[in-house]
DNA sequence: TCTGGGGTCCTAGGACCC
DNA sequence: TCTGGGGTCCTAGGACCC
């Protein structure tokens, strides 16, 4: 048998950060919101027995939420990240080789602790609970997708208490013959109506299916999963961090931008804050997209999106230079008279493509960067982390912020901001 | 009328994930 | 009125090469 992987897995993450630093958002139901407000992207239990449903829209279920009480909150993504970055510390005591897979989910091997797994594994949870406050699940198996299951059977069927181990061939026996299909990590919407349309509908009937068959309905992807399933590995560890391919910054604009200026605006913030990010990370990007559209959900009104991609040449992460090539985009991209063209955009964006460590990028032969380039955009970090973001940003970006995001119910910026820590009396 | 074969690389779009 | 954001991987098909 391969050596067993743990998948520990936060709890209704979002959810559980927020009420660590609010004791009253325990035990009532609790939501916390998309970007703009717009769809809850995270419920309590509570919320969920209430019937809301990930990545419903705010404006479906306010009823709901005012009918019972339920405390909705924009989402606090900085304190989430400081929160998981927590959780990983403590994790990180119990093996050597974790792979941090999202925000709020750690695979752990599990090599080497022989009997003593199970203590370990429960072990980890307390340590978490402990140092960080974050309630977890573990799921223990011999293949990511089957530890990923495993979590799922912890989370859901009490009699687990947290832990489901399966490695051993009676639990997995047993989930996989009460697991819907589409429960499966990798299998999708799609995917799974394929499968039901072949009467595939357990987890143990997609274990148990023919590989060729699988290849057909899902590629080579979905055959991973059955081998996968069936405790062979396809999958393995990743514990050093992949180097990024790509990045985005996207928003949707708290009202719709109806000028070129207003438009522009908003892609200068994007592409300000990608510029930065790739810093941060020590990259350069030779390609650049920038895209807008109107309102996908108002099919009845008339729509027009445009995306235009252009090379960064010599490849940089300088904010003045994606700016510009930004800009270069959208004047290609915008139709009609930029005071207004008739359409209201909701969304815009800047994708940053071709990342490279910026000590590996080529040269110019001819034109010589100017050294002040760098320690320029050095300052303007150096600014921005101390005096807080935004501090310093390019005039383009304008002060009104009329495409700004809303976040009408944020939670205080607990980790962040010394204004904003607890007050504790005694 | 007949019109090679085999390979690589790139891109767009689909599906999925959290 | 109001519907998130940021990623990955795979495939098919076209361009291009010898």
């Amino acid at each position: 048998m391969a050596d067993p992987i743990a998948l520990i897995d936060c709890n209704n993450f979002y959810v559980s950060c927020e009420r660590v630093f609010d004791r009253r958002l325990i035990g009532v139901p609790v939501i916390v919101l998309s970007n703009n407000d717009g769809c809850a992207i995270a419920r309590s239990e509570e919320a969920k027995a209430l019937g809301i449903k990930m990545g419903d829209p705010m404006f479906k279920i306010r009823d709901t939420v005012q009918r019972h009480g339920i405390r909705a909150l924009s989402s606090n993504y900085t304190l989430y990240g400081d929160m998981s970055r927590r959780v990983v510390d403590a994790v990180n005591e119990f093996s050597p080789s974790v792979e941090v897979y999202s925000i709020d989910e750690t695979f752990v091997d599990m090599s080497g602790f022989g009997g003593r797994m199970l203590r370990q594994a429960a072990d980890m949870r307390d340590c978490v609970r402990e140092r960080t406050g974050i309630p977890t699940c573990v799921g223990i198996a011999p293949t990511k997708t089957m530890a990923k299951l495993a979590n799922h059977a912890a989370k859901k069927n009490p009699v687990f208490g947290g832990i489901c181990d399966m490695t051993d061939e009676r639990v997995a026996a047993f989930c996989m013959n009460r697991i819907a299909v589409g429960e499966v990590w990798g299998v999708g919407r799609q995917t799974q109506a394929k499968l039901h349309a072949q009467g595939i509908n357990t987890v143990a009937q997609l274990r148990d299916m023919p590989f060729p068959l699988a290849r057909k309905i899902g590629s080579v992807v979905l055959e991973r999963t059955v081998a996968e399933l069936r405790g062979v590995r396809c999958m393995d560890l990743q514990d050093v961090e992949p180097q990024r391919k790509g990045t985005a910054v996207t928003r949707s604009a708290g009202e719709p931008m109806v000028t070129f200026d207003q438009l522009m605006q908003a892609v200068t913030a994007h592409a300000t804050r990608a510029a930065q990010k790739l810093r941060r990370h020590g990259l350069v990007a030779n390609q650049l997209t920038a895209f807008f559209h109107t309102n996908p959900h108002k099919p009845e009104r008339p729509q027009h999106s445009a995306s235009r991609s252009t090379d960064i040449s010599p490849p940089s992460n300088n904010t003045f230079a994606l700016v510009s090539s930004a800009r270069r985009c959208i004047e290609r991209g915008w139709k009609g008279d930029r005071g207004g063209n008739g359409h209201g955009y909701t969304k815009a964006g800047v994708i940053l493509e071709d990342l490279i460590a910026e000590q590996d990028a080529p040269k110019q032969l001819f034109e010589i960067e100017n050294p002040r380039s760098a320690q320029l955009m050095h300052a303007l970090d150096q600014v921005n982390d101390r005096f807080g973001k935004k501090t310093m940003v390019l005039a383009s970006e304008g002060f009104k912020r009329t495409w700004a995001t809303k976040a009408d119910f944020r939670s205080p910026r607990y980790t962040t901001r010394l204004s904003d820590l607890p007050v504790v009396r005694v």
